[in-house]
DNA sequence: ACAAAATTTTGGATCGATCCAAGAAATCAT
DNA sequence: ATGATTTCTTGGATCGATCCAAAATTTTGT
């Protein structure tokens, strides 16, 4: 017994009158003590109370925790993580991943000076955000196997990625199919603050053009547009945070004559059409409503939404299986998927 | 440069011309070395790419780990346990408490002899279920600090429980005081398979009696009930798997004459009121409808679902702070609370 | 019964850092 | 310049296990 009340492996093996290393193979590779003096080990420790290998020593020596790590958008602390749909969909996958090999998933806030990814005590890390390029390096050097989801990184790192621009291209294609020819689009707004509307001829504006990931869904807006012979130019968009679903009534005054929206965001999509039903406008007979990401209130919105399947489960497995498989880095590109329910339906007739 | 590649604090030092101690101080303590020592074992650090202590080693000796485990109900695996919108609610207290102290979150998925709980790498445990009684002991004896949600271990052990008997009773009582008189009960059903229907006068079938948490409220209704001279015994139970939404046609049929159904789970109240609507029975005005927890789901219902708020977050972030602030153990009862919405309305007349 | 082979058990070294008491160097007082 | 302080730096011990090669023991073959 220590001072601490603890007893060790050490202990053990003392009270059983066997040496350490006895001791320790009856934990980790019982069949190579004799089964007498396994009993007698296994007594002794049951009267220590001792149990089992200290994880903690294990580790230092095996360096294999069980554990993937995940550090989500540097903003976001672990609550807010967990309260996004969308990341929470992409976590997941990584924990039907871990479930597979019974590992354990942890979710690292990334404090200031990146402590986290130095830290954490993990096998493996998974970066969700462009925002952290930056210990892209750290990581490296600590020679802890990683992935980087929806950025690019260069080819020396394991990467998954969807081709958002592909879904929000299909997404316009259907709409164009239906025979909608009067859009609005809504776009993400990252910086704070309300809603910004850009009506048509003011596209090119630097803070439309400036935009990251939101430029490739709107490029993808932009080719089926010009598909069907359309201007994207034509379009009026609005600009809003993500989660600023208080922006929906904006939307629908910027573009009254719309047949159809465009959202880059679910919960923006949820909202118009939430919107809509409040002012009388039905949907989808009257507007058509398509938006980006499949969360589960999509599927019971009211009509049940149309919107892109950007693959966040299968996402965030794969990501993880890369880091738990290890080998050499690969690129694996998502192919979002357009998932019809009731939001979308041909434009009025005039 | 060490064979794997990796250098080392030792490495650094040498590299420097100090000893082991001195570049350890470098990077915890870095007032006790002289400016001028300090710059050149960064510069050599920095040479040799070291990016600071190995936080395994680290740990075998500070022992804090700076994240704390959640041990789910034993047969959820990671992925589970974030699908479930309840637990994710608990989750998402203890990650709230987490941010607080920039710690980080670890899911543990209980596979088969509590390995988890021996090996995990945390400063603290959280155990959610009843199940996991076995192993409180061990976790005792790891003097890893620990709490207990949803069941009494003993005075003991820090505890964090919801009285679910008086949630389930304010719920009973709401009914009754908009005037409500006949009922059905939606109960769990543990075991795998369909629904069960057990009609007045069957109550005290061991199926029913034996139940373990649903007892709790199935006491909390009969409360209510007493109160205002009704005998829950003449109240058709159905009991069904908390997750099988197939189940609300079984309640209906089970009960067409009820005004009013108290479900011991969200998704099954969720349920019930869409295959109501289905069927065109108004929502609340022909039924009323209350379920207990409440999710984004339930307040995006339609109509929004009255249910019982079982303080999921706040049960998860009291659980963590204790953990953390370790002391003595406490004992916490949280009071539900009963969310009004749209799903109840005094009866029908006839 | 004795050597050879197979199985068990053992102690020393190691994983990569931190802590602490003691030694060395620099600073200050007289 | 000498001793007393104060500030830095150092090596040895430690955290709690595992690994490995060598020693001890048991089993097998003839």
């Amino acid at each position: 017994m220590r001072k601490n009340g603890l007893s060790r492996l050490i202990d053990v093996a003392v009270a059983a009158g066997v040496s350490r290393s006895t001791a320790s193979n009856v934990f980790s590779a019982p069949d190579r003590v004799r089964p007498e003096l396994r009993e007698r080990v296994e007594a002794a420790a049951r009267a220590l109370g001792y149990l089992g290998p200290d994880p903690r020593a294990k580790l230092l020596r095996a360096g294999k925790v069980n554990a993937i790590g995940v550090i989500p958008p540097a903003e976001l602390g672990v609550a807010d993580t967990l309260r996004n749909p969308v990341f929470a969909k992409f976590l997941l996958g990584v924990g039907e991943a871990c479930d597979m090999r019974g590992a354990s998933l942890l979710v690292i806030p990334d404090g200031p000076a990146h402590h986290g990814t130095r830290s954490a005590l993990v096998d493996g890390l998974i970066f969700g955000r462009i925002e952290h390029l930056g210990m892209v390096r750290p990581a490296q050097l600590r020679r802890l196997p990683f992935a980087v989801v929806d950025f690019d990184a260069g080819p020396e790192i394991g990467t998954v990625k969807v081709d958002s621009r592909l879904g929000s291209c299909e997404a316009a294609r259907h709409l164009i199919a239906l025979g909608h020819r009067r859009f609005a689009i809504v776009s993400f707004l990252r910086s704070a603050g309300p809603a910004r509307v850009y009506p048509p001829s003011r596209h090119r504006s630097p803070e439309v053009a400036g935009m990251f990931i939101d430029q490739e869904k709107l490029r993808g807006y932009a080719d089926a547009f010009s598909e069907a012979g359309l201007d994207i130019a034509e379009v009026p968009i609005v600009q809003a945070n993500p989660w600023d679903i208080a922006a929906a009534p904006i939307v629908l005054d910027a573009a009254p004559e719309a047949t159809a929206i465009l959202s880059m965001s679910v919960m923006q999509a949820l909202a118009v059409v939430k919107e809509a039903r409040r002012r009388g406008i039905a949907v989808p007979s009257q507007l058509s409503v398509v938006g980006y990401n499949d969360i589960a209130e999509a599927a019971q919105s009211e009509p049940p939404l149309t919107t892109i399947d950007a693959r966040g489960v299968d996402k965030g497995r794969l990501a993880a299986e890369m880091v738990f498989a290890g080998g050499p880095p690969r690129q694996e590109i998502l192919v979002p998927r357009l998932v019809i329910r009731q939001s979308t339906a041909p434009p009025p007739r005039r």
